[in-house]
RNA sequence: GGACCCGUAGCCUAGCCUGGAUAGGGCGACAGCCUUCUAAGCUGUAGAUCCUGGGUUCGAAUCCCAGCGGGUCCGCCA
């Protein structure tokens, strides 16, 4: 809470019954900025005071005298507050010009382990890994930026059914070819090689079905051409995930570690957790806890995946010790979820406190992508894309040379993409239109990345900093509404950490921005009489390290021009 | 059949958890603004049964119930 309203708070305090929280978490900010800074409503003191809450407010009014508040107005049923503006701009600007890029930073400090994106090794990543690794990436920061020590970790899907496909058909039809391209691209084509041709030959299926038994039997062949193949895709992803500028501390595979989750079962169902059910296979029992039972180990033997996601969780906290462990998975797997953290809980398991971070689907016009069919927006195409859609913007604009332009279209085109996909509530679908989705104009990346490079280019041309301060001189509609935009950067980041919601930072960007540009439509900088400008010049620094710092959690670069 | 999510202008979206002062933005449309610190910008106009019907409340887009519409999941797939 910032220092004013907390004045506001104990001067309220003084004349009412009630708690100075219940009374903040009254506290308002008024829509409209002409009727206050602050307000606090007396509907709910009626009750209590037996008064109507328009007198109880005209009442108040009178009686309440808080630090730094030049007057107090009721207006109907709410108590307006006007702060010192003066103090509002020393204040905010002096906060953020001493705190710089730590501005806004918690005093959070649990250990996070954070799963993403995990994603099969028989074909490229697609459109929804995109989703994934931006949020992912996001999160991370938003929570390290809480004061949380993160851990990032990816899992490869590296083994079972699927990568046979692509394995199978590299057998059959890759005439033992080394891979003429992006070696999670060229894996991706066996993949869909084999969907096509298994469905005028489904005895592919059996042929499929026999690898995969001779791979769990550690037949050498097969794990020799497996080797090759997830080889090819893990490849592949790392240099996709460099594009995107993501790193992990630990990579997991899936081959290494999904036997163990045998033993585990076993031991447990030794120890009466679970049960057997009437074929035999050994289940979880959750329907007494709303959720429906699980198989976790069939009658013959043989693993399912849930089996080893409860290994995985007992190797992650082996690993780490985290307070907390989070997953980055699609809503469709909502459930799993669920029923993953109850069976952790039946088996006793210490795994930290385990999240799923569910993540809305992304469809294509047509409906929903199909990696088997190859209809998907690949995430190395839709890349390469928005950056030279950035590039053609940027030569508009200015002659650059090629390796300016290009670091400047590939910061300007994955800040398009980057805000585009993390503009939208986290669990909800939405529809990738390739030609309408990627704007440069209006809510986007680049208008906030624009907003920046303005700023940038005043204090340029300027080439001094701002020396004759005073913050008497901030008046007008437009620097007052900055300063309290400013101000709420800590709140937003905050929240956007707690609900894992990027964006709430990304709608808190658009309106300091928003506000920035109406500010620097309508007054002169440099114009400006001395300390005028210079007291301006503050300001605008504090924008600009804000928008920093805002961009910087959603993992968006901030250029100097544009 | 059961569980979960969603429904706000032609389109996209915020607000919903924690109920209050005229429901914010953006795209598209229309009308304007570059001899002024970058027009990737700014201003204005038109455009909303906040899915429907009940209920709770002094007050409901927001909470509760029912219904309608869309999505996802409920496999010994991952």
């Amino acid at each position: 809470m910032d220092g004013f309203k907390q004045e506001i708070v104990k001067a309220l305090k003084k004349e009412l019954k009630i708690s100075e929280q219940e009374i903040s978490d009254l506290m308002e900010m008024p829509s409209n900025p002409e009727l206050g800074d602050y307000a606090f409503p007396c509907f709910r003191l009626a009750g209590v005071i037996k008064k109507a809450p328009n007198k109880i407010a005209s009442e108040l009014q009178e009686k309440v005298k808080a630090k730094n508040v030049v007057e107090v107005r009721a207006a109907g049923p709410y108590l307006n507050f006007f702060v010192d503006k003066k103090e509002l701009a020393k204040a905010t600007i002096e906060k953020i010009l001493a705190e710089k890029k730590n501005f806004g930073r918690g005093s959070s400090s649990k250990k996070i382990v954070i799963e993403y994106p995990s994603p099969n090794t028989n074909k490229p990543l697609h459109l929804g890994h995109v989703r994934n690794m931006l949020l992912g990436k996001s999160v991370s920061r938003l929570l390290e930026f809480q004061g949380n020590k993160v851990i990032q970790v990816n899992l490869n899907n590296d083994r079972g059914v699927h990568i046979c496909k692509a394995m199978l058909a590299y057998k059959l039809w890759g005439e033992g070819r080394k891979p003429e391209k992006k070696p999670d691209h060229f894996v991706g084509d066996f993949y869909v090689l084999y969907a096509k041709k298994a469905e005028e030959k489904p005895e592919l299926e059996e042929e499929v079905q026999t690898m995969l038994r001779k791979w769990e039997k550690g037949d050498k062949e097969t794990i020799e051409l497996w080797k090759k193949i997830s080889g090819w895709a893990k490849k592949g992803f790392e240099e996709t995930y460099e594009k995107f500028g993501i790193k992990f501390e630990k990579t997991y595979n899936e081959s290494e570690h999904y036997k163990e989750g045998k033993q585990i079962v076993k031991a447990a169902f030794k120890d009466g957790m679970l049960k057997k059910d009437k074929e035999g296979n050994i289940i979880a029992e959750l329907k007494k806890k709303g959720l429906p039972d699980k198989v976790l180990l069939r009658k013959d033997g043989t693993s399912v995946y849930m089996t080893q996601d409860i290994n995985l969780a007992k190797i992650k906290y082996k690993d780490f010790r985290m307070d907390r462990s989070i997953y980055v998975v699609g809503t469709e797997q909502i459930l799993h979820f669920k029923q993953l953290l109850k069976i952790i809980d039946i088996l006793k398991i210490k795994a930290g406190e385990l999240y799923h971070l569910a993540y809305g689907m992304v469809y294509l016009p047509e409906g929903r992508m199909k990696s088997r069919e190859g209809k998907v927006v690949d995430a190395d195409d839709l890349v390469e894309g928005i950056i030279a859609l950035a590039k053609d913007e940027v030569k508009k604009r200015h002659e650059l040379k090629d390796g300016e332009l290009d670091e400047r279209a590939k910061q300007i085109g994955m800040g398009a993409l980057n805000f585009f996909i993390l503009k939208y509530d986290t669990p909800k679908d939405f529809i990738f239109n390739p030609e309408e989705s990627i704007a440069l104009e209006g809510e986007t990346g680049p208008y906030i990345q624009y907003a920046h490079a303005r700023i940038c280019s005043v204090f340029k041309k300027h080439g001094k900093s701002p020396a004759k301060i005073d913050y008497e001189k901030l008046k007008e509609k437009e620097e007052i509404m900055l300063l309290k935009i400013l101000g709420r950067f800590p709140h937003a980041a905050k929240e956007a950490a707690e609900q894992y919601k990027p964006q709430i930072v990304s709608r808190y960007l658009l309106e300091l921005s928003q506000q920035f540009n109406e500010f620097y439509h309508q007054h002169q900088v440099l114009k400006a009489e001395d300390s005028l400008r210079d007291t301006r010049l503050a300001l605008l620094e504090a924008v600009r390290q804000v928008i920093r710092n805002g961009l910087y959690l959603l993992s968006i670069d901030a250029p100097e021009e544009m």
